[in-house]
DNA sequence: CTAAAAAAATGAACTAGATTAAGAAATAAG
DNA sequence: CTTATTTCTTAATCTAGTTCATTTTTTTAG
């Protein structure tokens, strides 16, 4: 059957969660699979749901006027992506999302999320403090975006993320940490000569 | 009296609020003066309290190891500004927040509003929402520091807050901006030529 | 009103990182 | 396997933005 233990075990880190609150959970659910290369999310479609990756890999990414891709988020098991302001302004993406490898995901409708948290304080809580949390969290990249050098950022980065820095392509890296590729590509060489 | 007309109205920008519900929130307001300079959240102390701007301007920012500042925020009347992730976390905070004008502030304490939401889901849900919609703008600063040049952010900034920078010291705004104030003045210069 | 301090402007020299282009290596998918 | 495609590397050149040093302007607080 389907495996709901890992995103409730996400939900308990935060509140605690009975049967029946388990049960009003997993019943919004909807599961997909995902090809590589495949989105779940494009620019002008309004982003419906958010995603929690059950397994693969996602990334999410704008791309510009001149073509260039930035990417905004990296998604592996145990971790949610979406076009969040797309999908809690309900209104029409500007990013893609696209699975970098073939993955499995589970996906819960804006709708259905707020309705849960009208009638259930529990996931009222729960996304509260995870859109504290991520709030928290892109401060420190923004900071880390303006305080920090390319290579400093690369280090920073690959300290907290080592499992995705293997896992993801170069590219999409260096567009996450807002450099080109070739530039990353001399900054690990710098890094590798040197040690 | 003390004005709460302000703050409770933002409030009610995103839940219903009646009689009792605004006596339960304004009575753990604490209201506060502050003089030009001083500051309400420093380095290693832990910050305890969110504050709403009744009156006056603040900056939260960094110092880095080499003490140029970055400047996270901005705030004005009507406005919430903190250390969020010493806030949220209870952990002693990394940034410094400022009265750049003398100021008239409302603070509630940590443990209050968790107690609060706690005992009614109005509140949890307006933090919530809150969370979410600072979350989606830290967002798109994100992309706007990767994905444009230095004149398009500050004309983007422009734009958008007009207000803000009029009121603000230029170094600190090129700081925000991702910029030296050098050359934010250079870019002015360009701008105001040009037309 | 005025002296002192803070902020902003200017310009010359410099550098981190971008751009371009081409070849090498890795990966995917028949 | 194997070939087509995608990704990564390298190196030369270029530029947006920084640094540093000085002057001018604005603000502040007695």
């Amino acid at each position: 059957m389907d495996n709901f233990d890992d995103i409730l075990d996400n939900i308990k880190r935060y509140v605690p969660l009975n049967k029946k609150d388990e049960a009003e959970f997993t019943s919004i659910i909807q599961v997909k699979k995902v090809k590589r290369k495949e989105f779940i999310v494009e620019p002008d479609r309004t982003c419906t749901h958010q995603t929690y990756v059950l397994k693969g890999a996602f990334r999410s990414y704008f791309v510009n006027e001149d073509g260039i891709d930035h990417t905004i988020q990296f998604a592996i098991e145990d971790w949610f992506i979406s076009d969040f302001n797309s999908y809690i302004n309900q209104v029409p993406a500007s990013l893609y999302v696209e699975a970098l490898e073939d993955a499995v995901v589970q996906q819960i409708a804006f709708g259905d999320v707020e309705d849960l948290c009208q009638n259930n304080p529990k996931f009222e809580r729960f996304f509260r403090l995870v859109a504290q949390k991520s709030f928290a969290f892109a401060q420190r990249r923004v900071l880390s975006n303006l305080g920090k050098s390319a290579q400093e950022r690369y280090i920073e980065f690959q300290g907290q993320y080592p499992s995705i820095v293997q896992r993801v392509p170069q590219y999409a890296l260096a567009s996450y940490l807002g450099m080109t590729p070739e530039f990353l590509s001399k900054i690990r060489k710098r890094l590798a000569t040197k040690s």
